[in-house]
DNA sequence: TTGCCTTTACGAAAGATTTCGTATAAACTT
DNA sequence: AAGTTTATACGAAATCTTTCGTAAAGGCAA
């Protein structure tokens, strides 16, 4: 229906995104099963959202064999990075470096995380000059 | 009534919690005007939305005088803390460090906040020597 | 073939969130 | 004092999201 590049997933449609992104095109049954890993949900409720997914463009069917088989409209880093601003310009008033810190600070990054990130950082700042 | 310390606002009520926390705290009226500032909402709806957030403990309210006062239970930092732990999990599958590599590479942070993060860097490995 | 198992389709119930209409009362205006 | 404006309270409509029951049809097994 509406294949809106901006069209954002809901919670439910986020989780079954995240399970399309690791394992690749997969049938409702799969990702049924997956969820079902975590929590309780109904397959006709997991087809249910897979079609409305289908329907708002987050996801691709293909129906050539009875068993239809979705795969994600976009890659895990494009959606996170769309999921990422809307995130930060609710809660954190837009700005990303706010947000940046606060992860940091919450010493949630080990040393070798660090200097992956410091690495990162020194990229970056030649890239600019 | 619920005053749970772990309820997260809706996407309304932390627009509210916004203005909240911008300018302190403030009557149904204030909030409703900066709110329309940006689109049209009713002032019932703001009132009703800012009455849920006092059930559920986001808000604080005083109501001394007709016109009751409202402030937010938790600070701006509590909040983003809380949210930014949700986030991360729902869309980065728990990896902070992915999400401040996405938001540093998406050239969002100027020459002089690289050079803050850096700050910050040097101080948490130090702390954690 | 007949009967199960699995699949999609569809609609609608259940739940959560957002919006607003109406009632009522306090405070200001004239 | 009477009328107007500005509050809160309350309930319910409107909308969005999640869940599931039921129907219909394809494919497989006996």
């Amino acid at each position: 229906m509406s294949q809106n590049q901006t069209t954002r997933p809901t919670e439910a449609e986020l989780e079954i995104l995240q399970i399309l992104w690791e394992y690749g095109a997969s049938s409702v049954r799969f990702v049924n099963d997956k969820l079902n890993e975590e929590r309780e949900v109904g397959y006709t409720t997991t087809l249910k959202l897979m079609q409305i997914m289908a329907d708002k463009g987050l996801v691709r069917r293909n129906t050539e064999s009875r068993t239809h088989i979705y795969e994600a409209a976009a890659s895990e880093a494009d959606m996170q990075q769309r999921l990422l601003k809307r995130f930060v310009d609710k809660a954190f008033r837009g700005s990303a470096m706010k947000m940046v810190m606060q992860a940091l600070g919450n010493h949630e990054a080990s040393a070798e995380e660090l200097d992956e990130i410091k690495a990162l950082i020194r990229r970056l700042e030649s890239e600019d000059k």
